[in-house]
DNA sequence: TAGTGGTCTAGACCACTAG
DNA sequence: TAGTGGTCTAGACCACTAG
């Protein structure tokens, strides 16, 4: 085969796993016995356990050995697309306001500053073919340079909103997800009936300090709108 | 300092990543430039940068070099434990149902199999201190040896009921996140009012071959319940 | 004490890139 | 053609495990 030889080690131990030949908890050859067996180096072998590491197949014991590791039930990769593909023909984003206000106690909370001091509030909405798919509401501590300029806040993901001060690298992005019944303004900018069950995904921003720098949330209108989360193990 | 020279190297690297000393898209140093600047062989070198590479960091480009990632906006580990903790003191499961059905056109259609074929049904329910949280509807296509026994069924995971004929490692899942209006069997199961908010999970559990082997969904009552996802780089 | 995995070296050869 | 990253070797020394 042409592949390299470190790639043949981490698929002949991925099917042992795969098949059930050997189960998580299970020890696999030490890596001098894997060397014999597959004729190459040390490293190369180490290599081959390397990827089956990060693909998250087993792990090891300095000093005992590598073993496999239970399967990882409840991990899933989620892909939040803020953007929502505004890109796509009839897709359109409408920034409804960008203001400086005082934080209510609730915005406060969550940025945990204090009441006195200022945020920024970004509202957009997200059409397409001319409906109402989603309301999105961002606060952001203000600071000066933060960016209010609409050119530069309406297409702009919320990391994006706050990377003039923080690097994108070193934030922590957190999710909740919720459904609640719409009303009030919520209601009325979506376009749904009072009462009317909304998708909301409140997004929070940390620094690297884990003290937040951004917070808000964005609602989905409509049953056809979810998010979809995606887990296997390659 | 204490830390491998590998370690040194991803940290010396990273924070000019955070640090915005280089950007998305700029390149490196050569493997052999940091062989000298670090004083190190080029194995040593490129173990540090493997690291790199699996944080999501750098990407390489063979012949050419290495290169700082675009960060991922749109990518979050959610977390969604089917179990809800369910060992903790006053969690308890209810098994509301064990049954070998026909399929709806709805369950058929997303097992991708006909009519006439049977699937098991399962129907639990999630409480806290006597509350209901959720409501959990699973179907599985029918086959012989299926776990329909109520110990094996009642504190397993979704994977895990599957998991006799079809290896947990070689499965994919899918999860989709919807809000919906309760009415009918999920008002009256999950004990609130016709058209309160609830929160829908459909779950999908596909083969190797991507065909499915499972699906179903669970309601989470209350705005208190929700998912949560978080994204980092480290 | 024998065996294990973790780190590291100083070399080699390869395919590929780009002037 | 000089430089790049990708693969691989045959050694070394280390801390740790477990009989």
């Amino acid at each position: 085969m042409g592949s390299p030889e470190y790639i043949k080690i981490v698929e002949a131990i991925k099917s042992k796993i795969t098949s059930e030949e050997i189960k998580p908890g299970d020890a696999i050859q030490s890596e001098n016995l894997l060397c014999d067996e597959f004729n190459v180096s040390r490293m190369t072998v180490r290599k081959g356990l390397a990827v089956l590491v990060n693909e998250g197949y087993i792990y090891s014991i300095p000093g005992k050995g590598n073993y496999v590791c239970e399967p990882n039930l409840d991990s899933y990769t989620l892909h939040f697309d803020e953007m929502m593909a505004s890109d796509k023909k009839g897709e359109e984003i409408r920034l409804i306001e960008v203001n400086v206000v005082k934080p209510s106690y609730e915005v406060g909370f969550n940025l945990e500053i204090p009441e006195n001091k200022h945020v920024i509030v970004v509202k957009r909405v997200f059409l397409s073919d001319g409906q109402v798919k989603a309301y999105d509401v961002k606060y952001i501590p203000y600071y000066r340079g933060i960016p209010i300029v609409e050119k530069e806040i309406r297409y702009a993901t919320f990391p994006e909103m706050v990377a003039k001060k923080n690097s994108i690298f070193a934030m922590t992005k957190k999710l909740k997800i919720k459904a609640i019944s719409a009303k009030d303004e919520i209601s009325q900018i979506l376009d749904v009936m009072e009462g009317d069950a909304v998708l909301v995904v409140e997004q929070k921003l940390l620094d690297e300090k884990d003290h937040p720098i951004g917070w808000g949330s964005m609602y989905f209108a409509g049953d056809d709108s979810g998010l979809e989360a995606v887990a296997s193990f390659d």
